[in-house]
DNA sequence: TGCCAGGCCCTCTTTAGGGCCTT
């Protein structure tokens, strides 16, 4: 049995991901510059990732504004395909997670696709949780919606790991609101995963009739 | 800095358009 597992085979641990990158799509020339992810078990973070990774794709000045890395850090920071076959080492088989995960996907594939490894981990994205369960907040952008909910807020935003770690605040809040608003008592991946597919009228429904097991493996 | 990309979602919709969210 995987150790991301439970006795019942089910995933009891997340990797939740957070990217840094050049632009905004692999698409357009795009590589991603800071990596870091979060393992959490039970709502709680039980072991980190974080490097910075030099792709030799120039960083455009409002990219260091916004982030703080500069061409210079990335310089220095080891190859992208050493970090990324260390980073899918970390997240073994764990489902993963991550704040608009279109967005952390896209650079997952393609940095582990440069680095010759396979990248078949499922997605759920804290977005498309979080306009579900949150439907009052006026914004579901990262800082917003942890500040709406009164979630410690990182000291340095658009660091990977700081939002990295916001994501998983996020999440394990996500995790026990459906268990104390709509007694869910193992609200796993599979079930957030649904949940984000699932059309909003439908979202009550779904959870009123949540008995099924496979669906939180 | 603001645009781009792309998927999701809402609505004054569905033969569509525009906003949100990520860097």
């Amino acid at each position: 049995m995987s150790p991301s597992m439970d006795n019942r085979g089910m995933h009891s641990t997340i990797a939740v991901i957070d990217f840094e990158t050049t632009g905004m799509t692999p698409a357009q020339g795009a590589r991603a510059t800071e990596v870091a992810i979060v393992l959490v078990q039970n709502g709680q973070v039980v072991d980190r990732f974080q490097s910075l990774l030099r792709t030799g794709v120039w960083i455009p000045p409002f990219i260091t504004q916004l982030t703080g890395i500069t061409n210079a850090m990335v310089a220095e920071a080891p190859a992208a395909e050493g970090v990324m076959r260390d980073a899918a080492r970390f997240v073994g088989d764990a489902p993963m997670v991550a704040h608009n995960a279109a967005f952390d996907a896209k650079f997952w594939t393609h940095e582990l696709t440069h680095a010759d490894v396979p990248a078949p981990h499922a997605f759920a994205c804290t977005v498309l949780l979080s306009r579900r369960l949150y439907p009052e907040a006026t914004s579901h952008k990262l800082g917003n919606i942890v500040q709406h909910l009164g979630l410690p807020r990182a000291a340095r935003a658009h660091r990977a790991l700081a939002d990295a770690e916001m994501a998983a605040s996020l999440l394990t809040r996500m995790q026990q609101d459906l268990r104390t608003h709509w007694r869910v008592e193992n609200p796993g991946h599979a079930l957030l995963s649904t949940l984000q597919r699932c059309a909003k009228p439908k979202v009550g429904k779904l959870l009123a009739d949540y008995a099924t097991p496979q669906l939180v493996a």
